[in-house]
DNA sequence: ATGGCTGGTAGAACCAGA
């Protein structure tokens, strides 16, 4: 028998700022599983009570004080939760999980890395292509079919940016970057779900500045928030979408969710 | 005019995000 689940990735920028408006979202869309990214707050002031209130009551969670953290939220129960360091620093930027299915879900906060895209002048530049690297590594070894979600903090396609030829120079969509976010996506075979439904080059976006006045009227955007799959998984993915009303909410996080529905 | 804002933490003319 199959069972259909959906599954939603936001990038939320502080968890605690932000409670009201995940209520909301999670009232309007109600999917079965919420990975959470930028969750900024250390494990025990992490606002378990309120996901245990609305059903979420599988909680798997990796934050630390101040910056960072992820969080996956779940109405199913899942097992075998690993925190991975794909970063080799001990920043809280990974949390995966084993649905009963047998799936693994795979939530990633992989780092801005910085203004510079040039690892020697910029460290945190090399830190980036450094945790793909070792995320490529790791792709080569799965053995369950994979989920893999959450905020890549790259915009592969000249289509997933407001303006290709502005931003070749500007971190997140630099051609190292997608080069690098090419091999891993090569080394787990993996499928982007996101333009598998919405196919380039359609106008994708799941990130916008804060500092833009008008965020429609310039429409800067890029897509940095990602969900792929294995082989096995691509045609269980039955649906995709973004939630870009909730880029307009009061005191919004600048990513939006998206959610993909699949079929097990 | 892609940093113009935002959150956390400190108690900064900070730091980090992307």
């Amino acid at each position: 028998m199959s069972k259909k689940i959906t599954i939603t990735s936001w990038n939320i920028n502080s968890v605690r700022a932000r409670i009201g408006i995940v209520e909301d979202f999670l009232k309007q869309e109600a999917p079965d599983i919420l990975c959470l990214q930028e969750t900024k707050v250390a494990d025990d002031l992490f606002p378990r009570d309120k996901f245990e209130e609305w059903g979420y009551h599988h909680m798997a969670i990796n934050g630390q004080k101040m910056h960072h953290g992820v969080a996956t939220l779940s109405k199913i129960p899942f097992t075998d939760v690993e925190k991975f360091d794909w970063q080799a620093n001990g920043e809280a930027r990974h949390i995966g999980v084993t649905l009963p299915s047998g799936v693994r879900l795979e939530n990633v906060y992989i780092p801005a890395g910085g203004d510079v895209a040039d690892r020697e002048l910029n460290p945190k530049f090399g830190q980036k292509l450094d945790f793909f690297a070792r995320m490529t590594e790791w792709s080569k070894t799965l053995k369950s079919p994979t989920i893999v979600t959450g905020d890549f903090n790259v915009a592969p396609l000249p289509s997933d940016v407001w303006n290709h030829k502005q931003l070749l120079k500007v971190v997140s969509h630099t051609p190292i970057e997608v080069e690098t976010m090419d091999i891993l996506k090569a080394a787990g075979n993996w499928t982007d779900i996101g333009r598998k439904f919405i196919e380039d080059p359609e106008r994708l976006f799941t990130w916008w500045s804060y500092r833009a006045k008008d965020r429609l009227a310039s429409d800067r955007g890029r897509r940095l928030d990602h969900m792929w799959v294995t082989p096995e998984l691509v045609d269980k993915v039955v649906s995709h979408h973004i939630s870009e009303y909730c880029r307009d909410w009061e005191k919004p996080s600048d990513h939006i969710p998206i959610t993909s529905e699949f079929n097990f």
